[in-house]
DNA sequence: CGAGCCTTTGAGCTTTATCAATGTCGGTGG
DNA sequence: CCACCGACATTGATAAAGCTCAAAGGCTCG
């Protein structure tokens, strides 16, 4: 598995339509190193990758949420995407951030304006018509489980994060959120420690975790005073102690289970 | 529609089975007020309906959320429910309130001990194995229909709820979770108000909301002292005006365009 | 009728938001 | 190459919102 974040600066980028030949490379990353359980795929299905409408996305690009009127379905292949809710008087929150293999269907938003759905990074994602898309979990047994369990995970993320914005202090909070970053795009580093770019602005992060952007940096500043953090740039973090980190929130232990699909694991954790 | 807050300390009460036609009223019931269209099925299919396990619930009762070390689906006919999340530490959450119509699968909570759902009513609940339940879905387009968009509904309903908790100052959350309630359980009162019995105690609102429990009582009298709300006794709640009330949130109109299915509305809003 | 739990309300304190000033980064154009 | 600009980030002083603690009613159920 490759880096974190990109840093494309290319140009077209809106909806590519492949069709079923055309883009070999769609089937065979998406099927990536999947051990091909019948019972319980883990990687998204190549017939699925060969239906979709390839959207390479920018940090801070849109990705509206109906199409022609039409419900949608987003494949994340490679990027993050952030599900943010903005109350009719401007106030928003960041609902959930979406990671590679996540599925995010338009419904689980609100309708009208109040949603939206925005690439925090440079990657690629499948967009599909909610009604196609649907049709082809009832031809695809293994795409409909793989569906299935996706939205499960992400449910069980979006409950966390609600718990933790409604009982933890902002210390905790913030550490929560570093430790769902470390476990989702987390990569490790030198002498055991961990790095991942951070795909939000200070001002997002405060947005996501409902707190006050001042009041976020104070605590980021203390963290980094204490020496659990090292920020070689904004937005580069260094975790020296995983466990150390995810000692000082209660939500810790819940986001550390959650692992992305596709990671390697030995056993597959089912549920 | 009798008490509300604790304190069962009944007997039995757990799985009795239904066998295909023991249990008409099932079927019965559930098909409800239902307009038969075949693209959009408003009600939960009788075919489902007669193959779960009825559980018949007391307020207060926890409903496991694995059975046998299996992966379980609710299906609530008639109750008011709770999902909630504990930390480690003790510290608990209010995720999503469940109402009648909603369809619940354990695997949206975080495995583990961290994750129970409890009625807070007296009422009816269905629950299949989730295999089972799986297969039926295969077997039947409306019941997969009926499926997708509970969870969609739902999903929707717990991304305002957190961007509620997030962002919205104590009164603001008292108010949003008022409107919810009364657009999701309220009935037309004399004078134009709207009433509803209160299914959770002063404390677990609190948890819900994600407020000290003192702090929410001073809430509550401010609201009353201000002819908001009237409160013939702790648990049952008249709304005087519900447009004022909902003008005082913004999240107000959000939730209020959240209709639980059944509603029998002129025109099917679809999404 | 009494025990226990839930609710209400007050006083004081902690945490976090607000406001404002200053500093940093990255890009742009002279 | 440097000066400038705008967006973002940091930090301090202050204010306010909400939490904690404690005491005093109410309800409910044995």
């Amino acid at each position: 598995m490759s880096g974190t974040t990109v840093g494309s600066d290319c140009s077209a980028m809106q909806g590519i339509h492949l069709t079923t030949d055309s883009l070999k490379t769609a089937a065979t990353l998406s099927s990536g190193d999947g051990r091909h359980n019948a019972d319980w795929p883990t990687a998204f299905p190549p017939e699925l990758a060969e239906r979709g409408t390839l959207v390479q996305t920018r940090p801070g690009q849109p990705l509206p949420l109906s199409l022609a009127g039409q419900e949608t379905v987003f494949f994340v292949r490679m990027a993050t995407l952030l599900f943010r809710l903005t109350f009719a008087d401007g106030l928003r929150q960041g609902v959930t951030l979406l990671y590679p293999g996540d599925v995010f269907r338009s419904a689980f938003a609100p309708a009208g304006s109040a949603s939206s759905l925005v690439s925090l990074s440079s990657g690629e994602v499948l967009r599909y018509r909610y009604d196609a898309f649907s049709e082809l979990l009832e031809a695809n047994r293994d795409a409909r489980r793989y569906f299935d369990r996706a939205v499960a995970r992400q449910s069980a993320r979006q409950a966390i994060h609600l718990a933790a914005v409604g009982q933890l202090d902002s210390t905790q909070r913030l550490i929560s959120f570093l430790v769902e970053l470390a476990t989702q795009i987390g990569v490790p580093a030198s002498e055991g420690r961990i790095v991942f770019e951070m795909p939000l602005s200070r001002s997002e992060v405060a947005e996501y975790l409902g707190l006050n952007a001042d009041t976020l940096s104070r605590i980021m500043s203390r963290l980094r005073a204490e020496g659990l953090l090292t920020q070689p740039d904004r937005h580069t973090v260094f975790v020296g102690d995983l466990n150390a980190l995810s000692a000082l929130s209660p939500a810790s232990a819940l986001l550390m289970s959650l692992r992305r699909p596709n990671e390697a694991t030995p056993d597959a954790a089912r549920a």
